[in-house]
RNA sequence: GGCGACGUAGCUCAGCUGGUGAGAGCGCCCGACUCAUAAUCGGGAGGUCGACAGUUCGAAUCUGUCCGUCGCUACCA
């Protein structure tokens, strides 16, 4: 477990803001992240949580053009529905924001400048595709053709959506523009480029130092390097998206996207730090030694954290490199990848009509694919809900506040003598706290929910054991020495439930009193005990797959 | 095609720096209990750890080949 007050900075993928975002990137981002945040402030540590929605990039554009709306009317929808998703989820958030705020631009600019100074970034002549008609160039995706490996007469520039290959757009047969449906001529055009390959060996040794991160993930981006890095080109001939910082491109160009949307977990910092009228104050995330920082992202992200990111940090000079990337798998529907676009698996929104966020958040929580693709289905989720959050903890919150109010004067009970096995349950509960810090501090996010599970019960079993309801009517002082017992047991794991489960954790709060750190908070004895509502309310199966079409989703 | 990950009980997964009898949750069967959201607790059945070959005294764990699934393949980010 780390130090207190250490500077922890949750660097969570940005959101693109071209589509309604689904379970998966939930399960693989924002859920772990804020499990994470929630975690080590408890455990007295500084974080500061960023991200926001990337309203950049060409699956805005052509979102926008299919809808004849502007790319920031798009990106304005979709942000506006991530800023509703993550206030239902209580995603706790420092700062989310856009890449389209000026201070974005203003420290995107910055690198861009300081890594040109420096000679990381250089300019090269490239042949590109141009629609003469509509006057632009155009990026692969904007070029459409006839697939040369299956005939399919709609291929992208990029990849071919029926046989799913990926091509380059002078493969393409009979290629048009997507815009004007003109023959697309070939341009010379001027960009800049990342000088990836300067970073090859440095890079290298760095990710051979790397402790304890996910094997994918360390593979992955080593496999990367083997293959050797090749320089990115960072501009675009583009009109939407962040303007290049030098001119000697003249006009038309943009800075591409990739490159600047990792630039955001800084630009977020800085912005965050603004807020707070300390406009220094991210620093102690960025330039601290003792500071950690944590990205939390999906597979299909890897590289752009763990080689490219990195290397823009080192060229850029005295800002740290991530500590970890514990990137997630995909999290499956029924065996296929969730994807909104195809409409496979559950959007954000989808997911929380169905059910609460608490039991969403445990669902999802239980299945996180931390080390191989986890397939779900709403019928799991059910499951997960029903059968273990509801029936484990839900029921032994209830079953002790309930025999608590009614056997102990409606208030929590003086300790009295208690017995060995009294004091064990309660050891356990702190021993299962220490386990659970650890877990989550490493990001084994699942095995420190199934500690916090265990937990409980082995509550239910001490009640099952000491059998209080029986104690009741033959011996009330003990009854009054077991059920404080099992109070005192839930209160403490409740504390390890609390990263995971914030409303339901609030509203036990409120009947036992606030959890401000990673311990078992102190019982007051005498502290009213009421009629408890129960904290969860089962899923109704019958009702859930009633709704309209008879498909859950 | 290349690269990576994965393939372990009915389902979802853990274990994989090689070694006491292969695990967990849920489901299923039996029993206990009835305070509690028909919840809980105990016990049990159930797997030749994808296939084949190899290394080793010993492999789910290492190596090779094959089969299958998923992803990436640098203009989605």
């Amino acid at each position: 477990m780390a130090e207190p007050q250490v500077p922890i900075l949750v660097a969570v993928a940005w959101p693109y803001a071209s589509g309604s975002r689904h379970l998966g990137h939930l399960a693989g981002a924002y859920l772990p992240a804020d499990v994470f945040a929630r975690f080590q402030r408890l455990a007295g540590n500084r974080v500061l949580m960023v991200s926001g929605s990337d309203v950049h990039g060409t699956p805005i554009t052509v979102r926008a053009d299919a809808e004849g709306v502007t790319p920031a009317e798009i990106a304005d929808r979709y942000h506006a529905e991530f800023l509703d998703a993550w206030e239902r989820l209580a995603i706790s958030w420092d700062c989310y924001t856009s890449t389209g705020t000026e201070n974005h631009a203003a420290v995107t600019h910055d690198i861009f400048l300081r890594l040109l100074e420096k000679g990381y970034i250089d300019r090269r002549t490239s042949d590109q595709f141009y629609d003469a008609e509509a006057d632009r160039f155009l990026p692969d995706r904007y070029i459409e053709g006839t697939c040369p490996h299956c005939g399919y007469a709609e291929a992208r520039g990029d990849q071919c959506e029926d046989c799913g290959r990926t091509l380059d757009p002078e493969e393409l047969v009979d290629p048009r523009s997507k815009i004007t449906g003109a023959e697309p001529e070939v341009r010379s055009t001027e960009h800049f480029y990342l000088r990836l390959s300067d970073f090859e060996e440095s890079l290298g040794s760095w990710l051979d130092s790397r402790e304890g991160w996910r094997r994918h993930v360390l593979n992955f981006s080593k496999g990367w390097i083997e293959e050797g890095l090749q320089d990115r080109a960072i501009t675009r001939d583009l009109d939407w998206g962040v303007a290049v910082p030098v001119d000697d491109l003249g006009p038309g160009k943009r800075i591409y996207v990739w490159f600047e949307a990792v630039i955001g977990y800084l630009s977020a910092a800085k912005e965050w730090a603004q807020r707070q009228g300390d406009s220094e104050a991210w620093r102690d995330w960025w330039e601290g030694d003792d500071a950690r920082s944590v990205y939390f992202i999906g597979k299909d992200n890897i590289p752009f954290h763990t080689i490219i990111w990195p290397a823009m940090l080192s060229g850029y000079g005295g800002l740290n490199l991530p500590t970890d990337v514990p990137a997630n798998q995909y999290l499956t529907f029924k065996g296929g990848k969730a994807s909104a676009s195809r409409g496979v698996g559950l959007t954000i929104g989808e997911g929380l009509r169905l059910f609460e966020p608490d039991g969403l958040r445990y669902a999802l929580a239980a299945s996180l694919p931390e080390q191989s693709d986890t397939d779900i289905s709403v019928e799991e989720i059910v499951r997960r809900i029903n059968e273990e959050l509801i029936a484990t903890w839900g029921n032994l919150v209830n079953r002790v506040l309930s025999m608590v109010h009614a056997r102990c004067d409606g208030a929590v009970p003086e300790p009295g003598d208690r017995t060995d096995a009294d004091t064990e349950l309660v050891a356990d509960v702190d021993a299962a706290l220490v386990s659970a810090a650890d877990q989550i501090d490493r990001v084994e996010l699942r095995a420190a929910l199934r500690t916090a599970m265990e937990a409980a019960a082995g509550v239910n079993a001490y009640l099952n054991a000491t059998e209080p309801w029986k104690l009741a009517e033959t011996d009330p002082d003990r009854a009054r020495v077991v059920l404080g017992t099992a109070l005192d047991a839930v209160n403490g794991v409740r504390v390890a439930f609390t990263p995971y489960l914030p409303f339901s954790s609030a509203a036990l709060e409120e009947v036992i009193g606030p959890v401000d750190a990673w311990r078992r908070p102190e019982l007051s004895p005498g502290m009213p005990i009421g009629k408890p509502p129960p904290l969860f309310a089962k899923v109704d199966v019958e009702e859930l797959f009633a709704d309209d079409d008879g498909e859950p989703g």
